[in-house]
RNA sequence: GCGUGGGUGGCGAAAUUGGUAGACGCGUUAGUCUUAGGAACUAAUAGGGUAACCUGUGGAGGUUCAAGUCCUCUCCCACGCACCA
């Protein structure tokens, strides 16, 4: 029976009940329960709550709750990224301070997600912009400096002249232009700010191992940083000076027929004068430096080189003279900046090759004809000859002098922005211009107010006279302040840590707190972060590790990627398509419960993205008004059937829970609900069936426990537990099959054994018009599965 | 080009991991009821056929008593990285 209910209402009533009993707060940790530490990516505090919040943070509740129900002590603990550039533009349009905006943003953010329902720990919150976070997040900077992981390096930039100033890769349009004046994006190099995370890569890689996440994550990551396995490899040059090779195929050295150079290179402008064409040869250099990356970089266009007159290189192991080359479709940024090429191995070798007339010699055996990255036995090498390619490797690279190493395609990250809402780099610089870090009684090193912080080219913290004054008084005259804040990402390195220890105010968190609770048992977020965020996360928690701060070398034993909540149109959401699902619409029209569960019932929670169906989410509150009619179905004498099928739900909706398919268990309830109407149900098996649903309608289901006599929350009952033996049916119907075709059906025990089977199926009209005693001549029988009977035709 | 996912009704999806394809929900159709609502209830709903049946999980082969699921080839879509030596 349908029955209506005020969401609204219910919906405040327990907003703040749950809130004056502190219902979900943590407090200390309860060691006579296990622990949960589930995380979600922190908001940006944009003013605005959007469906993907809901999405982000509402589903992953269910989880939450359900763990607690189990009687695990919970942390899903909630704060605020707030650094960043929206808050600096808002204050540049609206002419107020970027902290005022944030914090008001916070306040009405927290509002909103407090009508989520959801059971966040608030006693647990942090936010990035709080002085007595960032006094950390600048702690472990100094610490990084004195231990050589931060370091003053140099980086390439997007230079925008017309905004004067570093503009960000996203904000580049496709043609190389600024997204806001038009422009054209310069590449210039300028002082950076760095931190050395290409020193982790390899165990950035090889501890993947050790977590618990869905592979294709891990290969992301893997590939991002790009680890490739080779030698470095001297080859001398005409000019006595020598050029170092990176390559992932030293055993085919015998077939290097010539070197590439990248532009770039430094030895090209160093030999300028020993090369006979060198005016044709710096025509080809400031061609490839004029050309935008994504040109240079396109692997369709057709190989451009030029051939460095006068100079030669000498192939060290057949030591065999053999012509230079520059080239574009050689990186500077990559490896050394230099190749050997073996075109009869490597196709874009041979392409170059063929269009220069250069020589190709084949060096590993092969039945094709163009072997190209093939593996064998070598030939024309030499001593070499017959030894397989792995084996050659090593012998070859020890022949000639050169070194097994690694390169990467990971970089150093660059940290520093010329930004004014971000984290003061807490750096001072003496008179002669040597950094120093600020002290730690001096932390935090605040960010001053009395900033003008319109882009003009130079950082906007320059202009700050109270900066500037405070470096004096501390530090002595001549003395100058770091002008550059911190790339965001650095807030979201450690914030998991803060939770834990969130009024700590003598460490960022204490190893206790970290042993109450690392790692994180589920980290639930956004695909985005695959390869930024959580590789970032994970460089820093282990350069803490090697500080001795924390306990943990890998923060996230699991990771689930979630999807997008699209348009109902199918496309993203966005304000000019006119396809944006505003939540707090939702919410007013059917409640948070029903905008939570329709969210979890739209698919499974991994993975693919969701068109948001208008209609389907009325099928969701449907169901809810279903279940809070259901004491009307209430009986004396409940079926056994009813009761086994209440326990096989549960079943059901635990292991689908576990499995983050909360489309499937929300299904399983369903179906519950349609027999308990028909069929009718007793009180325990309705009261079992409330706290089964209680962490996906947390409302709702509080509203009905309420009156059933009961002073204590529903969400502190521990969740129902299914009986094994109330999940084995008496009777399965099984399929029966006619050669492989389905003919019909038959009801019998799970046990029964086929010849009783055999008989059932044969007095079934269905089945005998094509299978009868006579011609069945083989009978395969899976016992609750299926019967398939073979008849000669 | 490489990597990772994925292609199942009108739509979102499900399928005990090789065993009755399409559960559940939306939508649609017909009927009932009346406080005419964003109702509720009953029934139907993969396609074709009066029916018996036939055909169906992007396509083509294969393995098997049995294939959405396993194997080979192939086409398409999404995301990520792209001349990485």
């Amino acid at each position: 029976m349908h029955k209506k209910f005020d969401s609204e209402a219910i919906e405040k009533r327990w907003q703040t009940k749950w809130q004056t009993d502190g219902l979900y707060a943590v407090g200390q940790r309860n060691k006579s329960k296990e622990k949960e530490y589930v995380l979600v990516e922190w908001p940006y505090p944009s003013g605005n709550l959007h469906i993907g919040h809901w999405y982000a943070f509402a589903v992953p509740d269910i989880y939450v709750r359900f763990k607690r129900m189990l009687g695990k002590q919970v942390l899903y603990p909630m704060g605020f990224d707030a650094f960043g550039l929206p808050a600096e533009n808002a204050a540049i349009k609206r002419n107020l301070n970027p902290k005022d905006w944030t914090n008001d943003n916070i306040s009405y953010m927290k509002n909103q997600l407090a009508s989520m329902g959801n059971s966040f720990s608030w006693d647990k919150t942090t936010n990035s912009t709080d002085p007595e976070y960032y006094k950390w997040t600048q702690s472990m900077f100094t610490k990084f400096f004195d231990n050589d992981i931060a370091y003053r390096g140099k980086g390439i930039v997007n230079w925008c002249p017309g905004c004067n100033t570093v503009i960000a890769n996203e904000q580049v349009l496709a043609d190389g232009t600024c997204e806001r004046s038009g422009d054209v994006i310069e590449k210039k190099e300028m002082p950076q700010w760095m931190l050395r995370i290409t020193k982790y890569a390899d165990r950035l890689i090889d501890d993947l191992e050790t977590v618990n996440w869905p592979e294709h994550i891990k290969e992301a990551q893997r590939q991002w940083i790009g680890r490739s396995k080779g030698a470095k490899i001297n080859f001398k040059l005409s000019t006595g000076e020598e050029v170092t090779v990176f390559t992932t195929r030293p055993d085919t050295l015998f077939g290097a027929t010539y070197l590439v150079l990248a532009p770039e290179h430094p030895l090209v402008a160093q030999n300028k004068d020993q090369i006979g064409n060198y005016s044709e040869v710096s025509t080809h250099v400031s061609l490839s430096r004029a050309k935008d990356e994504q040109d240079r970089l396109d692997a369709t266009k057709e190989k451009t080189g030029v051939k460095l007159e006068g100079i030669t290189a000498t192939n060290p192991a057949s030591g065999e003279e053999i012509p230079v080359y520059i080239a574009d479709y050689v990186l500077a940024g990559y490896g050394t900046g230099a190749i050997m090429a073996v075109p009869a191995h490597d196709e874009r070798d041979y392409e170059f090759a063929k269009k220069f007339g250069i020589e190709v010699k084949q060096v590993i055996a092969s039945t094709v004809e163009l072997p190209f990255s093939e593996i064998g036995k070598l030939i024309n090498s030499g001593e070499f000859n017959n030894l397989d390619s792995e084996e050659a490797k090593e012998k070859i690279v020890e022949k000639v002098g050169g070194k097994m190493t690694s390169t990467y395609r990971l970089r150093d990250w660059s940290i520093g922005r010329q930004r004014y809402w971000g984290v003061p780099i807490p750096i001072v610089y003496d008179p002669d211009g040597k950094a120093h870090v600020v002290p730690k009684e001096h932390l935090p090193w605040t960010l001053p107010e009395d900033v003008d912080f319109k882009p003009t080219g130079e950082a906007p913290l320059a202009k700050s006279e109270a900066l500037r004054q405070r470096t004096e008084e501390i530090f002595g005259k001549g003395w100058t302040p770091e002008v550059e804040t911190m790339d965001t990402f650095v807030d979201s390195s450690w914030y998991f840590l803060r939770y834990l220890d969130n009024e700590n105010g003598s460490e960022l968190a204490s190893k206790a707190r970290q042993q109450d609770w690392m790692p994180i048992d589920i980290y639930f977020g956004g695909a985005e972060h695959t390869t930024m965020h959580l590789l970032y996360s994970r460089f820093w928690q282990k350069a803490l590790l090697d500080l001795d701060l924390v306990t943990e070398n890998e923060p996230y034993r699991r990771r689930i990627n979630r999807g997008l909540i699209l348009g109902p149109d199918g496309n993203k959401m966005s304000k000019s398509k006119g396809n944006v699902i505003d939540p707090d619409e939702q919410v007013k029209l059917v409640g948070a419960d029903t905008v939570k569960m329709y969210l979890a019932f739209m698919g499974p929670y991994e993975g693919a993205n969701y068109p948001f169906d208008l209609g389907g989410i009325a099928g969701v509150r449907r169901f809810l008004e279903r279940v809070n009619g259901l004491a009307e179905h209430i009986i004396e004498d409940e079926s056994p059937e009813m009761l086994g099928q209440l326990h096989k739900t549960i079943d059901k909706v635990r292991s689908d829970i576990e499995a983050f398919k909360f489309n499937t268990a929300i299904s399983a309830m369903m179906i519950f609900v349609n027999a308990a109407e028909k069929s009718g149900l007793s009180s325990d098996s309705y009261h079992t069936f409330l706290k089964l649903l209680a962490p996906f309608a947390p409302y709702l289901t509080e509203e009905i426990w309420s009156t059933l006599q009961t002073d204590t929350s529903i969400h502190l009952a521990s969740y129902p537990e299914a009986k094994a033996e109330l999940l084995i049916d008496d009777m399965v119907t099984l399929g029966v099959q006619v050669n492989g075709k389905l003919r019909g059906s038959i009801t019998v025990s799970p046990e029964a054994e086929e010849s009783e089977v055999l008989a059932a199926a044969l007095v079934e009209e269905s089945v005998t018009r094509y299978a009868t005693k006579e011609n069945v001549t083989k009978v395969i029988y899976v016992k609750g599965r299926i019967l398939n009977l073979i008849v000669q035709s």
